[in-house]
DNA sequence: CTTTCCAATTAATAAAAATACAGTTTTTTC
DNA sequence: GAAAAAACTGTATTTTTATTAATTGGAAAG
């Protein structure tokens, strides 16, 4: 039970590197590696890691992937969970650089986020730029990574 | 039959506005606009549409398109459009600022380049936001403008 | 006008994936 | 350190998805 972690570890790379058409394949791929877990858990690894199967050019199945960010995201989260509150449904990945948060919003969503955190009049975030899909929002430099998360969490759901 | 093509057009509209968890549930949809099919037959039209199935932050499941890129092959098997991109011809000039780049462009060319850039899904650059002529980037902290030349170096014609 | 071919489709079924439930281990709290 | 809470997993089962085999409706060929 004490290395979920390693084992995830172990599908992302093996997922990357061969092409996995079905979890019992997985399952024996781990297994030959001396992790011998059930289809059951496998399907419960992959929801965890967002992992995907999409059709290969030849005809079959295969699992991918699906983003470095998204990805980081998910296992990010691997150590916490809850918080529906944040409503916008549209999110898709939140950054940071200097004093820029980068969020990501699925297409058509981010001007209706950039303006739900204008109006909400945070002074530490002291503006945003909206386009299609991306806002950039410029925070107080007093403002460090964590306090904006908590500031964002309002906004978006987030750990 | 003779509207398949229609019908996966449709498809695609469903899935990019809707949050459908199974093809049993597109089906309802489908058929409550007219297109009555079996859940084999949306087998084969999202295996062809390369669409796949990810896990959601609220714990269910979603289909999703997957990638505008590998998605533009498949329709236009289909006979459907596509467009290419390839070097930037509208590229003036390209300046950087702390975690920014500034990349200046002729006159209307600034948000296809943005959409290439985001497009590339690279992971040192956050995001961009674009006007009629100038785009804003974002870059990771731990990336330096030597860095970015070369990642730039892929949609730009620089030395 | 037939016959032959072929893509599209369905009904039925097989295969694969998700989950309810229960038992166990780990972590947290007091 | 015991009690309580949370996390992890397997078994059994349900739900969902993929595929097989057969059918249909054209379109093309003869």
């Amino acid at each position: 039970m004490k290395n979920k972690k390693v084992r995830l570890q172990l599908i992302v790379e093996l997922i990357k590197n061969n092409c996995i058409g079905s979890q019992e394949e997985l399952a024996r791929l781990l297994a030959a590696r001396g992790y011998v877990v059930t289809q059951a858990t496998l399907s419960r690894d992959l929801k965890q890691l967002r992992t995907t199967k999409v059709a290969t050019d030849m005809g079959n199945y295969m699992y991918i992937i699906p983003d470095s960010n998204d990805l980081q995201d998910t296992m990010l989260s691997q150590g916490m969970s809850a918080a529906p509150a944040g409503q916008h449904a549209g999110f898709v990945s939140i950054q940071f650089s200097g004093h820029f948060a980068v969020i990501k919003t699925r297409n058509g969503y981010a001007s209706g986020l950039a303006y739900d955190i204008d109006m909400s009049k945070t002074p530490e975030i002291l503006g945003t730029i909206a386009g299609a899909d991306t806002v950039f929002a410029v925070l107080r430099e007093d403002v460090t990574h964590e306090d904006a998360m908590e500031l964002f969490s309002r906004f978006l759901p987030l750990p």
